[in-house]
DNA sequence: CGTAACATTGATTGTCTTCAATACGGGTGG
DNA sequence: CCACCCGTATTGAAGACAATCAATGTTACG
């Protein structure tokens, strides 16, 4: 998946050095400032990556689904700059740094797929900034319902903690709580089951442009 | 800069492709959504990435400062992510894509420094995110405070005006005021020139510490 | 059935926004 | 030179908004 135009002659190598992993729900993929020696493209799940401040708070800045790539920083051998953690039960895809090197060496065309994931992280954090860190808390909710919508059929939404939400929106987990009732108050938001629940992106959306 | 150990057959290319560029306060280095040619690294000033949102309300989203780099997006062929305004006169050394090109073709092992500088980015995204966009408004001003006093000499810090501390910070430009004018009564802020004040970065350090 | 984890709601306090007025400083033109 | 004007900064007062502390509901699970 990560690197879609492999040449025949690699992917015995890749056959034997990429393995899945499956993580349960709040398990850690990795630890910040564990030195990394591998690379993790999620296959399916959600998974939260967390910046632990020294003062013992912590902030999440981004949220990793299906296709992203976690702990990039591991192959210019930088220790993670996170602390990523399973929202829903998660099953990744797991290449070791050793594949990388030999990637990187012998076919040097293929860094272009890798910079384009780094760009994506990059896009995804000014996202961040933008949607969820600006503007009044129901405005930044809505942005997050959106997110956490795109990509599900019939308005389909997964569901996540109050307390994630807040951490993601800089609130705290009551003010979450409270606008998460009032859009269910309004009709905006349904609880389908425990993990998903049924939005109506319009409106949401139309919260979002004032 | 950005290509540090760059070999000496590749010199007179970069001699004649790279040029610099001088822009006044307050000038466009480039518009956001315009196709990038090219390629921009800071060597003195101070440059604001802005984010233009559809419903005409806009939000920084990173600051770039002495060897950063600009347009990286450029590299892929995207267009670019954000305006990148001056705050104050900043010289750039322009690199077109041409010369990137060249580089990454001949020369596969200089990828990485570029990939570095990628990293770099997306650390400040985070940065930008836990310490500007996180807490009280005051303990985000003396955040943004200290990042712009790093790496000059004896407490001396670039002033930029409250507007675009506001839209940094996410809070309105009388905020803004009312929290500097407070940390001046307390003596945290000394106002030097126009365009520099001296802070007490000890102090400042305290206020995020809790 | 009891308990633990999570969600909701209420009441109060504190912070930030909003709208509005005023102050300041650096020009320009009379 | 001075008066004026512009852009920016400061300050005030009112109300909106979110944080905090505390209590009550809800759900899942042993």
């Amino acid at each position: 998946m990560l690197f879609s135009d492999v040449p025949e002659s690699l992917l015995e190598h890749l056959q034997n050095n990429i393995d899945d992993k499956k993580f349960i729900s709040h398990s850690k993929l990795y630890q910040q400032d564990e030195t990394g020696n591998s690379l993790l493209s999620i296959r399916t799940g959600l998974v939260k990556l967390v910046r632990e401040l020294p003062n013992g708070t912590t902030r999440i800045v981004r949220l990793l689904r299906r296709g992203d790539v976690a702990g990039l920083e591991a192959i210019l051998g930088h220790p993670y700059q996170h602390t990523a953690v399973a929202l829903q039960e998660t099953h990744v895809c797991r290449i070791p740094m050793s594949t990388i090197d030999h990637l990187n060496k012998d076919h040097s065309h293929l860094s272009h797929p890798l910079m384009e994931r780094w760009q994506r992280s990059l896009n995804e954090a000014d996202r961040f900034i933008v949607e969820l860190c600006t503007g009044a808390a129901e405005v930044r909710l809505a942005h997050l319902l959106l997110f956490l919508g795109v990509k599900t059929k019939n308005g389909n939404c997964m569901v996540i903690g109050r307390e994630d939400m807040a951490s993601m929106l800089g609130i705290t987990l009551e003010t979450a709580s409270r606008i998460m009732s009032d859009f269910k108050r309004r009709g905006l938001v349904k609880e389908i089951s425990g993990t998903h629940c049924q939005c109506d992106f319009e409106q949401l959306q139309l919260l979002t442009h004032k």
